[in-house]
DNA sequence: CTTGACCTTCTCGTCATGGGAAGGTTTAGG
DNA sequence: CCTAAACCTTCCCATGACGAGAAGGTCAAG
């Protein structure tokens, strides 16, 4: 299989399967006597993981481990729960952050009358000199 | 004032004061007969209303149009407001995002073990096959 | 044998910085 | 007056996770 069927296969593309050999998150692909990558099923499978795992936000980073625990017969279930727990922790963080903008900016937004006149609480907030 | 002055004063590192300078979010500064940049009051203020823009996450870009409407003796608040709006969207869509992901996973974290034992549903939906 | 659809590697661009090197300036103290 | 520290300058490299595109080799069908 070249990578272009793998790609299609996996959805993944083409260009991202050869960044993730790259920076070593995948092994190197076998070759043929062209040079041309080849992929058989495990690979594909390998590829998948990391399409769903990415799905769920999961960096690169915490997906070789992910990855390194899922061919680990001897893997301890706590292992992947803890990159797991820390990863929601993360996106919570994110969230938190991203909703207090929210919220400033909407009651901004609120007061804005957000018509023809150049009278603006937005600015009026964002131009103000900080006690 | 000198840069390292004008960063302690409106909270912004001497290093972000000339990248937003050398991408045109501020004019040039004035320089010194030694080429030192020199920054006065009004600076400043550009400078404090460019940080309260980045804590409510506007993108330099966006912080450009706002400066421009800022400047702008006649603009219209709804044209502020519309900036505000959308990047009230964009980031409500991120919330989601991230949202959805964290209900996938905690999901699965709540169906995990975390003991010594190998087996774990979040490797398991994370290696299946696809439909 | 040619054409087009593959594949390869390479470099550059994204976004908003931080780090650090190499070198000039200024200021305070001895 | 000299020196050392604390500034400042420009320049290049790195981040994360790719996409775009160029230049060139390969393969299958007609």
């Amino acid at each position: 299989m070249n990578i272009g069927q793998a790609a299609d296969a996996c959805g993944i593309s083409a260009k991202r399967i050869r960044y993730y050999e790259q920076v070593g998150l995948i092994d190197s692909a076998k070759r043929t006597g062209a040079g041309y990558r080849v992929y058989d099923a495990r690979d594909l499978h390998t590829l998948s993981f990391i399409r769903r795992s990415r799905q769920l936000g999961f960096s690169l980073e915490e997906i070789a481990t992910l990855l390194g625990l899922w061919r680990d017969q001897h893997r301890s279930s706590a292992d992947v729960r803890r990159v797991a727990a820390k990863h929601i922790e993360d996106m919570r963080a994110k969230i938190a952050e991203l909703q207090a903008m929210v919220d400033t900016l909407e009651n901004l937004v609120g007061c804005c009358d957000g018509d023809e006149r150049p009278d603006c609480p937005i600015l009026e907030d964002l131009q103000r000199i900080e006690a």
